[in-house]
DNA sequence: CATATTTATGACCAATTGGTAATTAATAAT
DNA sequence: ATTATTAATTACCAATTGGTCATAAATATG
């Protein structure tokens, strides 16, 4: 019995899995956004009644910052293993690259990149969130970057911090401009073009 | 007297100017986004009740849309002048992309981004005006590219029209990223990089 | 079985939402 | 001056909003 059990050992049980429902809430931020999502819209996306919500996440806001923390994690888990398939540094940014920009594709957009542009500006919790998770994918990005340096396969004539700062930019760029277009050809070669610009 | 001002030439004159109002109407919506602005908001905003709004510019939804028109041709005619001060193609690249930065660090974001990112997906009349406005801005760029590329000042390694996907989808991420951060410190130089790595 | 505890449900709430309609006010034309 | 026309203002509306609360149901403990 682990800790997150244990104040649930007495009483009725709780008869759905908190992360089917984080991630139906979740998804549904995801794509309606903040104030685009109604109680009524999470309650139909989970199957619970608002009562039930509120008792189990809080209220709407506290419901929001737990589904994006639930995002940041999940999409990183999904993504960071892309980085460590070869033994080469740029063919490890090259694939992570890759991956990052088909699940962007596919999922049409980033929830960060999306609370960043609803939020952030009005909302400090959210803001403070996207501050850290930015910084440790940069951290991640430069690291990649300066080893791809040390092994000759990036230009040097720009520093490994800069460097990342592009490859952010241009990551949240993918994310926003594939939210305006049903036809992706155009844009699904950027990071690829980016980085063989540093060659 | 020109054909907008005929039908008001007879019944009671407006007490508005409709640009003003317009311009206010933008600016509400350009940093609260669509759903996260109110009637109330609005007609705080620009100082007329609701009933006038309304036989003015229509509902809620037309209001944005003629803002949102409104907004993509103050900005690019402010921002446009800027690539043809200079006689080299690459001078007024240069030039326009640092206006472009400063403009959009100053007035924290692009409202196209925004309405990109949060009604494109389920709005197919913003979608269309997106689509055309960025049709026109990448051709406005490919061209500038072109031209760069012909005088030797930009590698011909990649076709004008995937340095302009480079360059819009970061000019994007420029527009999404600045939303999040209050030191821009980090961003401000991303567009400066990617040309330079352009020689 | 009784009790304590937790969850699920549905009724309830005040406030706000986008939107309409009736009334009053201001002008031009007759 | 009267009338037609348009605009400004106000009152009004049904629906939805986020949020609470009382009650019923389900479990563990004693």
């Amino acid at each position: 019995m682990n800790i997150a059990d244990q104040h649930r050992s007495v009483g009725r049980p709780r008869e759905f899995e908190e992360d089917r429902v984080l991630d139906a809430v979740m998804n549904t931020f995801w794509n309606q956004g903040y104030e685009g999502t109604s109680l009524k819209d999470l309650c139909s996306a989970t199957g619970l009644h608002k009562g039930s919500l509120y008792q189990a996440f809080g209220d709407k806001h506290q419901l929001f910052l737990k589904s994006l923390k639930y995002y940041m994690e999940q999409s990183f888990k999904e993504v960071a293993a892309s980085a460590y398939l070869h033994d080469s540094p740029m063919a490890n940014l090259r694939s992570l690259l890759n991956e990052i920009t088909t699940k962007c594709i596919e999922g049409e957009g980033c929830m960060v990149v999306n609370s960043m542009v609803e939020m952030a500006p009005h909302d400090q919790e959210v803001k403070q969130m996207i501050d850290q998770s930015y910084a440790m994918k940069q951290r991640f990005l430069t690291d990649l970057i300066d080893r791809a340096q040390r092994d000759g396969e990036i230009t040097i004539k720009q520093e490994p911090d800069r460097l990342a700062a592009v490859l952010m930019v241009t990551l949240a760029g993918l994310a926003a401009t594939v939210k305006g277009f049903s036809n992706t050809d155009h844009i699904s070669h950027v990071l690829e073009d980016v980085l063989s610009s540093w060659a």
